[in-house]
DNA sequence: CCAAAAGTGTTCGCTCTACACCCATGG
DNA sequence: CCATGGGTGTAGAGCGAACACTTTTGG
């Protein structure tokens, strides 16, 4: 499980530090085996609520992992998924020395091939900004458009125009004013969207 | 393994008739399992190999389907893999009743979930041709613009303006003039151009 | 000289990009 | 009234879509 949020402007994965030997003491994914009675995804939807106590994110197969190699123990197979988790979400149960959120532009070394993973997970990622909706699922119930601005520039890593930003996300169709306003501090509030179809992500053009 | 090829200017795709219980007599996808050595790539190289001769082809991993149900022997995991056969290279050493290319727009019901599968391969293959040199995986050593317009034609079920294609193509800067011309009838003859660079696979914009 | 496919440019509309100022609020 | 982020429109460039005729060959 690449277990994706946003947190303080930054993208940022959740990670576990392993007890156990091959790594002992190196972060890793969480994940786990899959039951004899479960689908892959039922099984990613279990890993997730276990080990956070996340349910109802975006989650998406990512590739499956079959290196010989990539296991010192022996052959695993390793079917890995993403998730999205909105960044109001971040209660991690775990004592924070065994699960904790990394920016992952500061990556510490990785257990087996995870690295790799967490690679090909953000490459995705960023690709799917360009041409689908999932950008929205990190998004609390209710955000700003600066909110949604900001994530997007932390996942692509640049800055963007604001009024060309927002003309593209009215575009979409896929956000309506609550009526709601938000007040942060000494300046005018901002208006509170919502999502129309919280769970859908759109492919778009 | 998802064997793609054009056929007659159709899309087409390579089963194998079952001759074991599930689904016996049924068509299916050709596959195996994963030896306890090897990558999962190099399990699908082979298993083009063993089963259709083929080599030296574009191979690409598709999905992991491991719904508990899909094989009513009971859990089967099956990591999927699309490849793109050149339509000169069909020589299928099989009986045709055992291994054969069908059109995948008029498939027979297939074993387990193969349909499923069929259709997720095709789906990303189209998706494909819009943002990738994918397409030219399927053409000869040499060919003609107007035989890879009909290939594109066949894949995305649809005609295409001759110029606008033709400009399209010249702009991937993929190509070279061979210099050669190829004579097909009562007409003008066409250049015959080949890749300047046969294994690779170009993400474009 | 006729039939058949190969080959070739231009125009128009739309989309994307760049860019600067007023608004509402709190202190 | 000042500082701060929220909110809005327009003009120019670049890109993609539509579209028709000339060329070369074989029979």
């Amino acid at each position: 499980m690449v277990i994706f949020t946003i947190r303080s402007e930054r993208l940022a994965v959740l990670l576990r530090r392993r007890d156990k030997t091959p790594y002992a003491g190196c972060w890793g994914l969480p994940g786990g085996r899959v039951h004899a009675d479960e689908t892959l995804e039922q099984a990613a939807v279990r890993q997730l609520a276990e080990k956070t106590g996340i349910t109802g994110v975006y989650l998406e197969q990512l590739y499956t992992f079959g290196d010989p190699a990539r296991d010192p123990r022996g052959r695993v197979i390793a079917v890995s998924y993403y998730a999205l988790v909105p960044y109001n979400r971040l209660k991690v149960q775990a004592q924070p020395s065994e699960l904790a959120w990394h920016r992952v532009d500061a990556l510490p070394p990785l257990a087996f091939d995870h690295g790799k993973i967490v690679a090909m997970a953000q490459e995705r990622l960023c690709a799917k900004l360009d041409y689908s909706t999932i950008a929205l699922q990190f998004m609390p119930e209710k955000f700003t458009l600066s909110e949604l601005q900001a994530v997007y520039e932390s996942i692509l890593g640049e800055a963007l125009d604001k009024r060309n930003f927002r003309k593209r996300v009215q575009a979409l169709d896929c956000l309506e004013d609550t009526g709601e306003q938000f007040r942060a501090g000494k300046h005018r509030p901002a208006k509170l969207f919502r999502l129309k179809t919280p769970g859908r992500v759109e492919i778009i053009k």
